[in-house]
DNA sequence: GCAAGGTC
């Protein structure tokens, strides 16, 4: 009896249906298996990391466990899927032969050699072999297991080791802030090797916006046959002075180009979810596009490739579209010729995301759709001939100059319709002719200060700074909004963001910056390499954490963190707050428990409260009622909107 | 109840 161990159920069976011509498809513990009678061989998937790490049940008690302990601890492994372990005990119990062939990535060798220390529990003189193969292509599945090795233990232990230092740092600066702070349950502050960096950059940029000076300049405009052209001026007197020098102006030169622009690069993970959260959270993106996935709509959302591979039949998968909803993007595809874009990055475990199947409107929910026609527009708009612009400029003298885009043939901006091409008009000129000014206007403008994340660019940050995974940013920043760090988007972080990375700043600065995972990552290929011991990087972390734990101030901690808490506390009774208690005198709110309704700051000394209506986005103005002194608020509805008094 | 990383 012979066990291959994929990584995940798709894989598996992708694996068997290669290997075999006898593929039976079987369940046990609700979980997927494929068998082969003839070649007495079962093939199961894994679910990615089916055991974790975790400290011993007796230090779970935050209050009461010294966090020294943790230190000292050993790990424990916590079985995260128990019916996938159980199922995977139960075939090795028989094997005679199990080959791994989970992906071909650090986290795969880890996850191989955890399922092979299962394995050799019920079975140890099992005979183990290694496959590894870059893509799940007949050719390489097979090629990989006509030439079996074995598992890299180095390198599974690099992963291994990650895992450890992520699960120390983060649950020790966890526990300790969310003690010094006294926030336990499920307000605890969180702090991580990857979230604590990327809220730093929140807050960082936060505070660019905050200290920013905006400077004014002018820009001068003069209109010369129908159009403005422009100069910019530091100082508004010298504006001045040059307009009032002029009545005429001379072209010194014209230039008239067509000039093409490049098309999208193919979706990768990081791509799809900065044009997806211009619709919906990245986290939201994400689920949905998994279930496409599973569905058979859309291929592997989780890649970091944005080149298609050549095994990838993209005229057939432009074909499939010639009878569905972009039946004309598809012709229109088909009739230029397919040239496909290409991003910089060229990985060979996922191709790019693209659709896999045909699907209409009517069999797919709002956002289902909103995300499928998001990847097929994309898909196609790669593969869509270039759009070509008409640009004009011209030079007069003082400076003064002009633009003109016309766009002349739309190409992949006909499929790819998510931004509008701004297009804007000057006539032609000839060089030498003398214009006559037909008027003369001083603008005012200031400098902007940085802009702030969208979920977008934030994920795009992260990326280049080696921040967390395809398959884990979008996890990050959700949880970043989950523990009320940040808000809304264009992202904005909270006052307990600031004082959180202020304390963490004081006490453990590393772990606010992108060079900790640098450093890890440098570790782990040193461990994978075989020139360091997996335990002397363990040793370094433990090391490290027991010197902040000897010298950390508890109590500044906790008033730093505390002050943060309180200023939110107080923004938002300003912001709900209407005016003053008819029956004592204290604050009046709109307070969101299950239902809305007006309350008092006093509660729960004071009872007073009134109801408020449910439906409809509620919003307080700057209007005064002029019976009961408190604010009238506004409710917006879909097709009407009307104000009240709460207490009338 | 802690992290980040796989996967659903």
């Amino acid at each position: 009896m012979w066990l291959i161990v994929a990584e995940k159920d798709k894989s598996a069976r992708r694996i068997a249906r290669i290997l075999f011509k006898d593929v039976k498809v079987l369940k046990k513990n609700q979980v997927n298996y494929y068998f082969s009678p003839s070649n007495k061989a079962f093939v199961l998937g894994l679910k990615g990391h089916i055991v974790e790490y975790d400290f011993p049940e007796e230090l779970n008690n935050w209050r009461r466990t010294p966090l020294e302990a943790l230190l000292k601890a050993k790990f424990v492994v916590k079985v995260k899927e128990k019916n996938v372990v159980k199922t995977l005990l139960e075939l090795a119990k028989d094997a005679e032969r199990v080959t791994i062939a989970t992906d071909y990535d650090r986290e795969g060798e880890f996850i191989g050699l955890t399922a092979v220390k299962l394995i050799q529990k019920v079975n140890p003189g099992v005979k183990i072999e290694r496959v590894r193969f870059s893509a799940l292509t007949p050719v390489d599945v097979r090629r990989a297991f006509e030439n079996p090795t074995s598992l890299d233990l180095n390198l599974a232990k690099s992963a291994e080791v990650r895992h450890k230092v992520d699960l120390l740092w983060g649950a020790i600066l966890t526990r300790l802030l969310s003690l010094s702070a006294n926030r336990l349950g499920r307000d605890f502050l969180s702090v991580g090797r990857v979230q604590s960096p990327t809220l730093r950059l929140i807050v960082e940029r936060e505070e660019q916006i905050k200290s920013f000076k905006s400077k004014y300049y002018y820009n001068a405009f003069v209109k010369v046959r129908g159009i403005y052209a422009k100069r910019k001026f530091e100082k508004e007197e010298e504006a001045k002075a040059v307009l009032e020098s002029i009545n005429t102006l001379k072209v010194l030169s014209f230039k008239k180009s067509v000039v093409e622009e490049k098309k999208p690069i193919p979706f990768n993970t990081t791509e799809f979810l900065k044009e997806a959260s211009k619709f919906m959270k990245p986290d939201k993106a994400m689920a949905i596009a998994e279930n496409l996935y599973m569905e058979g709509y859309i291929s592997y959302p989780r890649t970091d490739n944005t080149v298609y591979p050549k095994t990838l039949n993209l005229k057939k998968l432009v074909e499939m579209f010639l009878s569905s909803d972009f039946k004309d993007h598809a012709e229109f595809v088909l009739k230029h010729g397919i040239e496909p874009s290409r991003g910089r990055k060229e990985t060979s475990d996922h191709p790019p995301i693209h659709p896999t199947a045909v699907a209409s409107k009517d069999e797919l929910s709002k956002d289902e759709w909103t995300i499928y026609e998001l990847v097929v527009k994309r898909f196609l708009a790669t593969l869509a001939p270039k759009a070509k612009w008409e640009v004009k400029r011209v030079e007069f003298e003082q400076g003064f100059k002009a633009m003109g885009k016309k766009l002349i043939f739309a190409g992949w901006r006909l499929i790819y319709d998510y931004s509008k091409p701004e297009e804007s008009y000057i006539p032609d000129f000839k060089v030498g002719e003398v214009l006559v000014v037909e008027e003369k206007k001083i603008k005012k403008e200031k400098t902007k200060p940085p802009s702030r994340y969208t979920t977008g660019t934030l994920i795009k940050v992260m990326e280049s700074l080696g921040l967390g995974t395809k398959s884990t940013r979008h996890e990050i920043i959700k949880k970043l909004y989950d523990r009320k760090y940040i808000y809304g988007n264009p992202i904005r972080p909270t006052n307990l963001a600031f004082a959180v990375i202020n304390a963490l700043k004081e006490t453990a600065e590393v772990v606010t910056l992108p060079d900790m995972t640098a450093k890890l990552e440098r570790d782990m290929t040193a461990i994978a390499e075989g020139r360091i011991d997996e335990k002397d990087v363990l040793k370094e972390s433990v090391v490290f954490l027991s010197r902040i734990l000897k010298s950390v101030d508890r109590e500044r901690l906790g008033s730093i963190i505390k002050e943060g808490i309180e200023k939110d506390r107080e923004e938002e009774m300003e912001k709900n707050a209407i005016g003053s208690c008819p029956e004592c005198g204290g604050v009046l709110l709109v307070k969101r428990a299950n239902k809305r309704f007006i309350g008092c700051s006093n509660y729960p000394k004071c009872k007073f409260s009134r109801p408020l209506p449910q439906k409809g986005r509620l919003v307080t103005t700057s209007k005064v009622c002029e019976k009961h002194g408190v604010k009238i608020l506004r409710i917006v509805e879909k097709d009407r909107k009307w104000e009240f008094c709460p207490l009338c």
